[in-house]
DNA sequence: CCGATAAACAAAACCGCTTTTGATTTGATA
DNA sequence: TATCAAATCAAAAGCGGTTTTGTTTATCGG
């Protein structure tokens, strides 16, 4: 049923069907209410592509991420979608979601993307330091809010963790129990979220005055099989048996981990170099995921409400879209850690 | 740059334009030339939005998934999602996702997404025995394939993975290694695969004579949280201590699980019970996910090339928008059992 | 050489809506 | 009562393409 045939049932014009329908001003009371009566009586809905190509504006917005070939998609990103989609629902928007493949097609399908005109604006995940995927973004005008930040792009609207915060706090709780020879397993520093954790990481070993010599930081995939072999790499680098006795001067008592994912990697290394984790190393994980939940023993890991972060990112892109300026659009969201069974007491100390 | 501004420059008519760019026949080929040579030069697009009012197509596809309001989408909707994006990229497609709220609004929230004319068509996953989604596409007369077979609904297209096969190769494989009674933890029997991979399993049953009674099936959720609880649950209602000795006639020495979550759960759950996971009871799970990869100890599971069955979903709607009849267009997919230390001979046996 | 046919293009209709502009009616004001 | 403004609606012009129809010109067989 197109705006035509309901202006001729009704005897009226178009255009005056339209400015009713959309509260324009110069439509008597009357006329209005007979126009809403017959519309709702016949289920009329503009179509939404003639709607689109009038307006300029789609009513949708996507979530963005870029994986690596043969990877997918992590929880994270499934989480952030989950509470973008329901923010977004209640403003009336479709939420979708888009993956880009990273490497060298990356910035040619973003553009494409935004080419095809699907959407009115952009959420994007997993923001690099330097991020390519912004500048074009920012070239092109699109309204877009990222999750984590930037360090070397223009000022532009982002919701993020407090990872720096997030690796301080689990840092000094390992430091609390003694340890003193902490590793430290991140994700690639091109990665904002790794390069502030491993900040706040670096500032409790030197806040604490701790030897950043015996305090290694490694850089990997953000996946098990990646922690496994780096854990299983220090611990042959570092001789990390802490049955061997007073003879052993460089061992670590503790690896710290920029995800579950990776924790869940270096507890089996762990177990295979024959130490138990939680008393021999101590593990501490981010992210909160089931897995480590459920990982034996239960992983000490830091939490971060990720569906409340996406339900902010909607909102700011809300706000950017309505012409807010994107000075005041940032929001810092808490962490806090969750003790488990993966962390203890320095048997050394 | 707009198709008119580009007519106007070659001094021709923007209908010779959009014949000569669209491959129609009554164009010279100097004409045709020409006008390549000029969109080529200005990178002339037609504007997307315009494009699908006049054609009626978007050149765009939706993944489709529900979930529970406070979950998240799951490993396998993202694995999915890849595969079917890469195929769907290399047709000229846009590959986007949409999560659905289950519970009362799911239907209205799908076809408020249908209304919304974002695509073209649908790869619907999560596919439920009687799915009400299926019929409303159905209805709708939207070209869609689904992840899954329904058992009540009219015929479609369709991807499966051959779960009835994988879980009675899984089941046989415990026969094998001696176990009688064998507990199966299933997802709801309201989805397909779960309904599939129990008919496997009691065939399995059936066909090596074991006794049904002493191989209860229960259903939950499909996560490690609702696989600690029934397994816990089973653990008392089966006495499932086979330490004790000769005394206990119906402890049960192997669980299967529909996922690798749930196996997660029930690992956990054994392991709180005193028992050892491998020796004293055996498990398997479904899925081959990472995270059963790097459990103590490595978890049994079955794979299935879930990145592949995305890829397929996405040719079978190609062919379904390009007028294939349906009836061809549906594939089961292989499994195979990928062996780990998480069973072994029951040691009752 | 004439009429039918094909080739090549232009014109116009169409997709279905929004928004600007313009015209008519009504009401208030001087 | 003439004038001006406000209210109300219709007409027309977009948005930017595609597709149908129509017209002109060249080609060919008879």
């Amino acid at each position: 049923m197109s705006i035509a045939a309901l202006a001729e049932s009704l005897g009226i014009s178009t255009s005056t069907v339209s400015r009713a329908l959309n509260g324009y001003s110069d439509v008597s009371a009357k006329t209005r209410a007979r126009v809403e009566a017959a519309a709702k009586a016949i289920g009329y809905q503009p179509h939404p592509v003639a709607h689109r190509l009038a307006t300029g504006r789609t009513g949708a917005i996507a979530l963005v991420s870029s994986v690596r070939a043969g990877n997918f998609l992590d929880a994270t990103f499934a989480a952030l979608l989950s509470g973008a989609a329901e923010a977004l629902r209640e403003q009336g928007y479709f939420a979708l979601s888009v993956v880009l493949p990273t490497g060298e097609n990356e910035l040619a399908e973003l553009s494409r993307f935004l080419d095809g005109r699907l959407v009115d604006g952009i959420l994007l995940a997993r923001t690099r330091t330097n991020d390519p995927r912004v500048a074009l973004l920012q070239q092109r005008g699109v309204p877009f809010v990222t999750h984590g930040r930037t360090q070397f792009n223009e000022p532009h609207a982002w919701v993020d963790t407090d990872n720096e915060r997030a690796f301080l706090l689990a840092t000094e709780r390992l430091i609390g129990m003694g340890h003193r020879r902490i590793a430290f397993i991140n994700g690639h520093p091109n990665m904002t979220f790794a390069a502030l954790r491993e900040q706040g990481f670096r500032q409790a070993i030197h806040a604490h005055g701790l030897d950043a010599a015996a305090c290694p930081v490694r850089h990997g995939e953000v996946t098990a099989a990646s922690g496994e072999q780096i854990a299983t790499e220090l611990i042959a680098a570092y001789a990390m048996d802490t049955r061997s006795g007073a003879g052993n001067t460089g061992q670590i008592t503790a690896i710290l981990c920029a995800t579950d994912a990776i924790a869940l990697g270096a507890m089996a290394a762990i177990r295979r170099a024959g130490l138990t984790v939680g008393r021999d190393v101590s593990v501490i994980g981010y992210g909160n995921t089931e897995a480590g939940l459920y990982a034996e023993p239960p992983l000490t890991t830091i939490d971060h409400a990720i569906v409340d972060n996406g339900r902010h990112l909607a909102d700011l892109l809300m706000r950017e879209i309505n012409g807010e300026p994107i000075q005041g659009l940032t929001r810092l969201e808490p962490v806090h850690l969750i003790a488990r069974q993966s962390d203890g007491p320095c048997v050394e100390a």
